[in-house]
DNA sequence: AAAAATTTTTTGATCGATCCAAATCCTCCC
DNA sequence: GGGAGGATTTGGATCGATCAAAAAATTTTT
């Protein structure tokens, strides 16, 4: 640890002031305004402030005054290594940073696991408003969010309450292009590879799961997956649906499930590149080949998709964009949309392709 | 944006306590206290404090009587995405998250490319301590954190003013260790994919390039691996040294110089594991084996390593381990020793094997 | 040399809370 | 009815700066 030469008792402006001789007023515009004040005079308060190791007006006393913290709250109530670790969350970052760079903001990590210090950190954080990053349906933080009466975005819809500006996308629609995509291969035999519809349940579900689902994510990409089918007059009722983690035992349990069905899938359709990725690792290892046997199309569209092999066929958020939109709209309120929804685009690649002709 | 029901005029502790006609002082205990005001009194503060819309004590008020953040700041001049996207600094961030989750502190990025805001930022972040990575020997965030005078930690070594505390490991011996690796499966021609030297240089050097190299580390690397080649007898002035960029454009120029020599290496070493990987891809379009026609060890041990094709050999740093002692060295200083030298070890997997009898 | 204009410095208020010692208020008891 | 003693409440000081208006010093004008 770097030893601090007045670790007592820090030197404050006013002592600084004191030892050259003027007045508190005079020495705070040495280090605020420069200009103004007579060089012969200035001089002499940086040679008092050095002599004492004075530190530089500290920002804690500057911050009250001025009122504005100058740094973006990200909240979340995942632990604060869901920042660096989950793809979808890094690249949204990497849009929030992108703004902070440019205006000269701060970026501030808020978060606790299940409550512990939720609340705290979020009443207590220093910062100028918030994003908060909604993972799988835990409004807790946007409750606590909101309360602050700071501006705050909330990315993700779903929770519904319109006086909640939002950036997300349609996930039904999304879901439809997923499912049309592999439709127009040919595909009959579909099995969807869902994200959980409420905290931590996983196994073999109907759609009629969907309908108290905590997650409207998951929902509403469920209705697309099914609507798409239906319409191409597929009897959904016989789609294999199962709820994963998002993890890989229970993804692999999923995939268990549904090979071990009389008529197994052609065309698999999961919730997340995750999902997709380790489902693509299960087929290889079984000796299945992707999109030969078994096709495939994720979503969200993560980095890792592109390099995966075979690289993956998915449904793209401009997870970059909403990330920039969302830290323009805290650094500019008034100036965002209550409610914005993002485009979002199939990305076709190497994982879905046409009907094995075996 | 959500919409501020009191945008004009935020209400502060001091209007509450006046509707609900009591002090001040009483007002602040029915947040800070609340066991020590008369269950009566508490809720009508309140319920004043609801009628007017008062969003809690305002963090930057408590801030300046309370003296500490709870926040640890991590700087560095490399843009914030830095964070985000390098495999090195999110492993170590993972770390340091993990420290903050435990303790309930927060997380303050702090950054700037270029220095721009970079000053600024430093001198204003709200934080009780700096934890500051040096990337390629830019020492100016160390100099502006030290300015602060809080508890600081630099990651690396390197600038090597004793007054500092620092977290780092012994490059030197982690190069012996790779090239010792590489000896030992006969290897006797070898290239060296180095690091810039200094600020953005890259090309053909020589061992004399490393005298007054800026960054340390690159340096002490380069005297491992030569000096481990040199008591296996090798003439390591016939060794070549390429210094890149750490991108794909100087390793492939890097690549390019030396398999066009009339001796071109059996064995790389490349002074980072993106470099490393970087030069996997190069040799496979040409067509060259991993191991088998060329060896190669990197150096750091990120986690992607260990997933590419074929798995890397490499020097790993326990980067998680060094993030969490960083946290703690800041929100527990005076504990922390002046510099701790973490210990280094070498993976073997894959990409370094035998030569080839062919 | 006095008045006017300009530059520089000082003084006092303010930002929004918390803390602490002193003042009140109660309750209980003799 | 007069304390004693504990529970509450109050008002002023404080945290560390910035800002605005007034005061002082300096320069320019007449």
């Amino acid at each position: 640890m770097a030893r601090q030469a007045t670790a007592i008792k820090p030197v404050r402006l006013a002592d600084v002031a004191k030892a050259a001789g003027v007045s508190h007023g005079t020495a705070s515009n040495v280090f605020s305004h420069p200009e103004i004040v007579r060089e012969e005079v200035r001089e002499r308060v940086k040679a008092a402030a050095d002599a004492l190791g004075y530190a530089g007006p500290d920002p804690k006393g500057r911050l009250l005054r001025a009122g504005k913290v100058n740094a973006i709250g990200v909240a979340t109530a995942e632990p604060l290594s869901y920042f660096f670790d989950d793809p979808f969350a890094r690249v949204v970052m990497s849009g929030i940073s992108e703004i902070c760079d440019a205006t000269g903001a701060g970026l501030s990590l808020v978060s606790a696991i299940n409550g512990e210090h939720l609340a705290w950190n979020i009443q207590s954080a220093l910062v100028d408003g918030f994003i908060v990053f909604c993972v799988e349906g835990n409004w807790q933080p946007v409750y606590l969010t909101r309360e602050r009466k700071l501006p705050f975005v909330v990315l993700d819809f779903g929770y519904d309450e319109g006086a909640l500006s939002a950036i997300g996308i349609d996930n039904k629609a999304g879901a439809k292009l997923a499912a049309d995509h592999l439709l127009a291969f040919g595909h009959r035999r579909f099995g969807v590879l869902a994200l959980s519809f409420d905290e931590g349940s996983s196994g073999p579900v109907t759609a009629l799961r969907a309908e108290g689902a905590t997650y409207s994510g998951t929902r509403d990409r469920l209705y697309g997956y099914l609507e798409a089918l239906a319409d191409a007059g597929i009897d959904t009722a016989s789609v294999p649906i199962y709820e994963t983690g998002n993890d890989v035992p229970t993804v692999h349990a999923s995939l268990d499930y549904m090979f071990s069905l009389p008529e197994p899938p052609t065309a698999l359709l999961a919730m997340s590149d995750g999902i997709a990725m380790i489902a693509i690792d299960w087929l290889k290892e079984r000796g299945l080949s992707v999109p030969g046997d078994v096709s495939i199309v994720g979503f969200d569209g993560v980095p890792e998709a592109a390099t995966c092999r075979p690289p993956l066929t998915t449904i793209a958020q401009p997870m970059r964009e909403m990330g920039r939109r969302a830290a323009r709209a805290i650094l500019d309120p008034g100036q965002a949309e209550r409610r914005q929804e993002m485009s979002i685009e199939l990305v076709a690649r190497e994982s879905a392709g046409p009907v094995s002709e075996r």
